[in-house]
DNA sequence: GGATAAAAGGATATAAATATCCTAATTAAA
DNA sequence: TTTAATTAGGATATTTATATCCTTTTATCC
C-alpha cells in the first residue's frame, strides 16, 4: 500500500503531535520509541524537514517537533513528500491519467480515500485520537 | 500505493471483463494492449490463475478469460493474491494491529477504502464502466 | 574556547520488487 | 503424427527501495 518510508513518516508525525511545540525529540529517541531503523528515519526526517512538514533545531538540545504551521498541513502532503511528485494525481492502477471521464475500476473507491486525506490536516490527528482512544500514550 | 504487479493484475482483469466467457486472450495480446512487459505479465497471470481469479486453457488457441465464478470474486482478493497474505488486515501505517480500539491516524479513512474493495466484485466493474463511460473500448 | 550533542548530507551496502530468459508441458490444427 | 501456439514454471538479471555508515555543520554547555 504505502512504502515503508511513508508509513514511518506518518507514524512519526503522529507521534510528534503529542509533543506540542517546544518538545523536541531526537531521531534516536523517535527511532527507539517507534521501532524504526535510526539512520533510515534520519533520512526521512531530513526530507520532511525540507518540505516544511516538520521543524527542527540543530546542535545540543536540538531535535524535531511540530510547529503550528506544520500541524496545518494536509495529511496528503506527507504522502506526496515521500512517495514523490503526484502519486495522488495519478490513477491508482497506473493509467496515464486519472479522471472522472475515463475512470478505472477503482476510481470511485480511491477518490474517496484520496479526498479524505486531502481534507484532513495533521492537527486533526490529535482530535481524532483523543476522541476515540481509551488508553493512548499521553 | 499499489505495487506494479497489483496494478497490472487489476488492469488486466478489468480488460478481460469486456471479453466475456469464451473470449480467450493470449498473454502476448494482453501485454501489448495494456502496455505491460510480456514475460512479467505472464508470471502475474500464473499467480492469478492459481488463485482461481482468472481462468486459462493451455495449448494452441488457448488463453486467459474470466468465468462467471471469477467475476464474482471481490476486488480485494486480487490485491491480496498479489500483494500477499493479509495486506488488508494490517494497519495501513504498519502498526502491529489494525483495530477500531487503537486506531492509527488514517484508520477511518483507510477502512472505508478497504471495505469498498471488499464489497465490490469484479463483475461490478462492467456495470460501473458501462454506466459512466462515454467512449469506452467495447 | 573546547568538548559534546544533535541534525544535515554524502557515499555505500543489502534486500526486495521488477523484469527477462529459457525450457517443459499441453493442446489444436495441418 | 508432426508442427505450431500457447500456458506453466524454473533460473537469473536489473532496478528500486530499504538500510547503514561516515563526515560535516550547527548549536549548547562547561
Ligand atoms: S482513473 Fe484510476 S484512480 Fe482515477
Ligand atoms: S489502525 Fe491503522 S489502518 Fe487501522
Amino acid at each position: 500500500m504505502f512504502s515503508n518510508s511513508t508509513k514511518y513518516a506518518i507514524r512519526t508525525i503522529e507521534y510528534l503531535l503529542f509533543n506540542k511545540e517546544g518538545g523536541k525529540n531526537t531521531v534516536g529517541a523517535l527511532a527507539k520509541e517507534l521501532d524504526i531503523p535510526q539512520p533510515y528515519l534520519s533520512k526521512i526526517m531530513q526530507q520532511l524537514s525540507k518540505s516544511k512538514l516538520i521543524s527542527s533545531t540543530k546542535g545540543r538540545g536540538g531535535g524535531f517537533y511540530l510547529s503550528e504551521e506544520n500541524m496545518k498541513r494536509p495529511l496528503i502532503d506527507i504522502v506526496i513528500c515521500i512517495e514523490g511528485k503526484n502519486v495522488f494525481r495519478e490513477c491508482v492502477l497506473g493509467l496515464p491519467e486519472c479522471s472522472d471521464d475515463n475512470p478505472c475500476m477503482l476510481h470511485e473507491h480511491f477518490k474517496k480515500f484520496r479526498d479524505s486525506l486531502r481534507q484532513s490536516v495533521c492537527k486533526d490527528g490529535i482530535k481524532f485520537l483523543l476522541s476515540t482512544s481509551q488508553s493512548q500514550k499521553p
